[in-house]
DNA sequence: GTATTGATCTTCT
DNA sequence: GAAGATCAATACA
């Protein structure tokens, strides 16, 4: 269950899509919405984002955190340890616990090896924070997670 | 509990 | 050549 997310549109000096200006690393951002774009982080870690919008529009979000509930053994093993609370809570984190990779950059979200679930319950509030980080436009408030979660990567103010 | 640092790839200057 | 949508290990309080 996603749990916190990131929101970066062309319009945004923090975004990879920044100007709506293309690289071989963005072209996905460009497809329209409903796909994954996956980037390497830092040169280590592999970062998934959902598009949004129309096309040659660059926006995504980025998943920051999931609530582990399925396949729970495997991501285990992805990640070489135990702890649920560490299994998915950040972005490189969940990648290596899913086995997300740049194989996955430009798939379509709705359909295999992708498939998203709505959730059982709608969520009982949002809180909205800052973004994680970055150093440009720092100040937007465009982070945002299920409140009461202990699956978020870090904690919002309250 | 917070602070610092190395790992190591892609993009842009 | 520098910076970056990060993580984990280490050092210190």
């Amino acid at each position: 269950m996603i749990v916190e997310l990131e929101a970066y549109d062309h319009t945004d000096p923090a975004a990879h899509g920044y100007g709506n200006r293309r690289t071989d690393r963005n072209a996905s951002m460009f497809l329209p919405g409903g796909v994954a774009y996956v980037y390497r982080s830092y040169g280590v870690h592999w970062c998934l984002n959902f598009v949004c919008g129309d096309a040659d529009v660059a926006s995504a979000v980025l998943i920051r955190a999931l609530e582990p509930t399925h396949g729970l053994d495997e991501m285990r093993a992805r990640r070489g340890l135990d702890d649920v609370r560490l299994l998915c809570s950040g972005p490189g984190r969940l990648c290596q616990a899913l086995g997300v990779t740049r194989a996955h950059d430009g798939l379509s979200l709705e359909k295999p090896p992708f498939e998203l679930i709505p959730a059982p319950e709608a969520p009982q509030r949002i809180l909205r924070g800052t973004r994680v980080g970055i150093t440009k436009a720092a100040e937007l408030p465009w982070r945002y997670g299920l409140a009461g979660s202990r699956f978020v990567s870090r904690r919002f103010a309250t």
